[in-house]
DNA sequence: ATCATTTTCCAAAGCGCTTTGGATAATCTT
DNA sequence: AAGATTATCCAAAGCGCTTTGGAAAATGAT
């Protein structure tokens, strides 16, 4: 059942069927009634396809996501956030496009979406710290939002980010407090602003105790729970163990556990442990007192209000660009408790 | 630029750039070039929306998620499967569309999928015992290729599946062969077609040995890692405890390791673990050798698998349904031991 | 050289919708 | 009651592509 055929079967034009069913007002609402009734009744739902090529809306947001050998984008993580940012797709009718690519031409899939008309805005996952993607989008006029930000990025854009360099400062001084100095870092890629951040709250709060940062102290790679634990083990039977340990994510968290556990130390007491907890529906930080003392904040929410921004944005594209910074919140789990004594 | 330009441009027709474009043969090799290269440095590229009308085909796949309060489609599992079968996709120019919707009304999300056009077919995911899902589809005549299968359902159609049954058969089976007779179990959902033919595997290998289920050591819920984690403390707690556990995923496992160990128990001497590894890429189970006993097979390998026979099912509507039953793998960890002595 | 084929290209008709620019009918002024 | 407005509807022109049914040009057969 198309358009055609439901007019020919009103005997009105595909004018004022459209119209109808569209909430124009140049229509009496006797009509309208009718022409809704009747699209009910024989089940009919315009053609999407012919929707898009008309208005050169396509109600869909596009999400790229590179796959590459080193470095996987497709993760809890973001599982997380497209279950969000689609929550808010729904709600405005919207739907979301995934496509995944080589990594190596990136680049060209973004340029591919906006020439060919394919998603109506993207969101811009994981930036780095200099973001080709950010210029490249704006050249292209493709309406986007970032989910965090590109430090040294000059062209102005929108987007949404956790204070990880408030977080991890927090983190930091809240073990320093405790009376922790040797504390390691179990960091993700640091070519990554959030991780570059994070990093950096780390580091200030304990320059701003004159303590200086150890490399033996702080890694950086991809964040899997074999990382954390292999990093632990490491910083573990070093000569001088840190008695702490702060983690990217709850899943390189796993691992330090792992590796805590298995040397017959004790978690909270002989290491302390911190996370940074996404509040990931599948794999929470507990039910009611988390596991691990945590800065959290929500990457699900995280997606839904990306999605939102972004529609808003698509709606409004004369509207400048916004930014939303979240702090995190600090919860306290039983993995931290002061350093044991020398 | 359109093809429009392109073709003024040329000066051919709108038909033979098109032409030329697709690799039809009724053009001369001399004009595809041409037209090929003025392609190549102007920048032109066919609008989606158009070609779509056009053709018919959307060159994109539907994933429908249903967002519920009690059951999270959105996790781990599902962001890997997604990961394998977008690569599929990338490799013969679809992409993917997901949906979110509220699961009171998943039934008219596959219809309206199929009646507006939005894509050329459906991976149906997690499928129930008798799920209505597949008669539907079939009725719509939308093609689609279930990852799981139903029971009970008579419709014929396509699916790729684990043989869940014999996987959990084999791991109780390892486990009865190491002495133990008290193996608790946490499943997922029993509604689940998956985890129902688990269950099946561990009570068959039960009832060879002429052990009874005892419904105190069967638990069946989300998969999570609190789930895990509680079902075990309870069943640790009672007068009877189990001495080995299987369970459903590793997600849930790393919560019954966390209440094993929280008891100052040892796992592999104490309580032996087997669990169903789905080879996540950000939450792998070891790197050299396993964590934890497991029956492993990647649902990675299976997004891409199903891809791909969608795909083809799509390419060739006069094909009959295909089925693939893999077998999952065990792989020998240090989570499982000989049963303690009373 | 003539006719039949094949090769190469084109004009025009969709695909199913939205939207512009009227036309007609109904209502309101005076 | 005639002219001005307004409410209601329509025909037709896109949106940018593919594809059908020829036409013209090139090639082959006789």
């Amino acid at each position: 059942m198309n358009l055609r055929e439901l007019s020919d079967l009103l005997g009105l034009s595909q004018t004022t069927v459209s119209r109808a069913l569209n909430g124009y007002p140049e229509v009496k609402e006797a009509t309208r009634k009718r022409v809704t009734e009747a699209a009910e009744t024989h089940n009919y739902y315009p053609n999407t396809r012919a929707k898009s090529l008309a208005t050169g809306r396509t109600m869909s947001i596009g999400h790229v996501i590179p796959l590459s050998s080193q470095h996987e984008m497709v993760n809890c993580v973001f599982s997380d956030f497209i279950a969000g940012a689609g929550e808010a797709y729904a709600r405005q009718g919207y739907d979301m496009r995934v496509s995944v690519v080589d990594d190596s031409d990136e680049a060209k899939a973004y340029e591919r979406l906006a020439t060919t008309g394919k998603v109506d805005g993207v969101i811009v996952h994981g930036p780095l710290i200099d973001d080709e993607r950010i210029p490249l989008l704006d050249r292209l006029g493709l309406p986007f939002v970032v989910h965090g930000r590109s430090s040294n990025c000059t062209a102005p854009y929108s987007w949404l980010d956790v204070n990880n360099r408030s977080a991890f400062r927090r983190a930091t001084d809240f073990l320093l407090d405790l009376g922790h100095v040797r504390i390691g870092l179990v960091n993700g890629f640091e070519e990554m602003d959030f991780a570059m951040r994070r990093r950096d709250g780390y580091r200030a709060a304990l320059e701003a105790r004159g303590i200086a940062v150890d490399p033996m102290l702080t890694h950086a790679f991809e964040m899997t729970e074999p990382f954390g634990y292999a990093k632990t083990c490491e910083m573990l039977r070093s000569d001088d163990p840190p008695t702490a340990i702060i983690a990217s994510s709850l899943i390189p968290a796993l691992g330090v556990r792992r590796a805590v556990e298995e040397r017959g130390l004790t978690i909270g007491k002989d290491v302390s442990i911190i996370c940074f907890d996404d509040a990931l529906s599948y794999l929470p930080n507990g039910t009611g007192s988390p596991i691990f003392t945590a800065t959290r904040s929500s990457v699900r929410d995280a997606g839904r209000r990306c999605g939102e921004m972004l529609m808003d944005q698509i709606e409004d594209r004369t509207a400048g660009p916004v930014h939303e910074l979240w702090e995190a919140e600090l919860v306290v789990g039983g993995s931290t408790g002061p350093a044991p004594q020398r």
